[in-house]
DNA sequence: GCCCGGGCTTGATGTTCGTCAATCGGACAG
DNA sequence: CTGTCCGATTGACGAACATCAAGCCCGGGC
């Protein structure tokens, strides 16, 4: 395994705070794997042994039932998964796919969970990425469970737009059916969903999106910070807690 | 603050095992509240000065956004929540309320942070609470994106009854309006669903529920573990993490 | 006893969304 | 260049669901 993923790895919120041991220890038995596109890194039911660090490619999550698949999270470079299945030891609850090759590192959940108990803080640390990604999926279960399919894809537009620098045009990451997925609705009526949108200023070409009228478009999604997580993806910020903490920062760690 | 109290969140799987130092630190600043129902603990977007543990009484967590609301979870005693942020020091993004007259104990969230990093075992016991929750999620996301109304309805009564003791006849948990918005519909469309379900061998009667069909229920429903969880809540099994450790048990935790 | 209010139910109606089918268009292999 | 495949699109239709508007039931207050 090469020095260069080693630092990034180490670099993660997850890793940054651990002592040298915890880290020698979980990365001793460690290998870093690159799997072609389409690859299942994990089946939905089966035990989970292994932390998965994504550090090149994509990765989607997926939840099945009753012959039905839906998109439970789109993952890219650096980002852990499936911890809480390590954390408890349990099976997971949703399947692994690489969407494009991937390098993935796998880490022994055995270990992760030894060296958590000699090192409080890397449990520290293991609860708040535990505690962003629960957040993040709060924010999921509002966003489905409150707002109507075209306000889905509408506040979609307006968070991809925002992550990748704020520029009108922008690409989306991912083909479009598993974009519908993701958002809870069929490849169908999403292209209907794009097309309802050129009323409100955004236009399509293929996988590229311009929004022309961003004021127009957010008089119809009604963004909330308590939904939609607007931070930018650039600058280093990889850790699902940070996510959550920003815009406040880490300042807010007074002791009184 | 009585014995009997600090007993019983002492016997929490959260605070079980950590040491009598960080118990005792955890407690000397907390104190114990008795609220009338309704009472709205916490509102959405604040800041989340403590961690709530839910010794008696009924609870909703629930979610608003452009002006509708929806039930996110229902909890009884004994049950912490808003961990999320406490762990974050964010704001909540979901509020609570009373749903009954309850007794609820707050602890500074501060002091929990804080110990956190002193006490490995606690901040172990925090991270598993969190993936216990985050688990709870994942489950109820699939529940609201793959299943239509009917089958979350059935899957519902099907859990409740195993949750009850497992007899034919039990009773609905909540107000018939609150359990519409917790499985993501209208009452109106509860109380049709409710009747549909009278062909699948389902009596009611006001808060009583009869399955007379079992075979027939599930026939419908098509119950999945990595959707419900099915874990009886008797004995004193009252952690999230616990909850999702079922049916294997902590003897999984083998260090090889 | 009576009235009143709130939760629940029931029916009618419209919107949203999924399904089925056909078509379009680009990527790729032969 | 041409045929094929696959994803995206478009239209027609039906199912699921929300909304609106009664009416019912039961319990509390007067």
């Amino acid at each position: 395994m090469r020095d260069v993923d080693l630092e990034r790895v180490r670099a993660l919120p997850l890793f940054s705070d651990c002592s040298d041991d915890t880290f020698r220890t979980l990365t001793a038995g460690a290998f870093l794997q690159r799997f072609p596109a389409g690859t299942t890194l994990l089946l939905e039911g089966d035990p989970v042994d292994f932390l998965y660090v994504l550090l090149d490619g994509v990765v989607e999550l997926e939840g099945t039932w009753n012959d039905k698949e839906t998109t439970l999270a789109i993952l890219r470079p650096v980002s852990t998964f499936i911890l809480a299945a390590v954390v408890l030891d349990a099976d997971g609850l949703m399947s692994a796919r690489t969407v494009e090759r991937s390098d993935i590192l796998m880490l022994s959940g055995a270990a992760m969970r030894r060296v958590m108990s000699e090192d409080a803080r890397f449990a520290v640390a293991v609860a708040q990425e535990m505690a962003g990604c629960y957040r993040g999926l709060v924010r999921s279960l509002k966003n489905q469970k409150l707002r109507g399919g075209l306000e889905r894809l509408a506040n979609y537009l307006i968070t991809q737009r925002l992550r990748q620098g704020g520029e009108p045009t922008f690409a989306l990451p991912t083909e479009k059916r598993m974009l519908a997925s993701l958002l809870g609705m069929t490849p169908e009526n999403l292209s209907r969903s794009l097309a309802a949108l050129a009323d409100y200023g955004v236009e399509v070409n293929g996988p590229s999106v311009t929004i022309t009228r961003p004021a127009v478009l957010e008089r119809l999604a009604k963004p909330d910070p308590l939904i939609d997580n607007h931070q930018p993806v650039s600058g280093g910020v990889t850790g699902k807690a940070q996510r959550e903490r920003w815009p406040q920062g880490d300042d807010r760690t007074h002791a009184a």
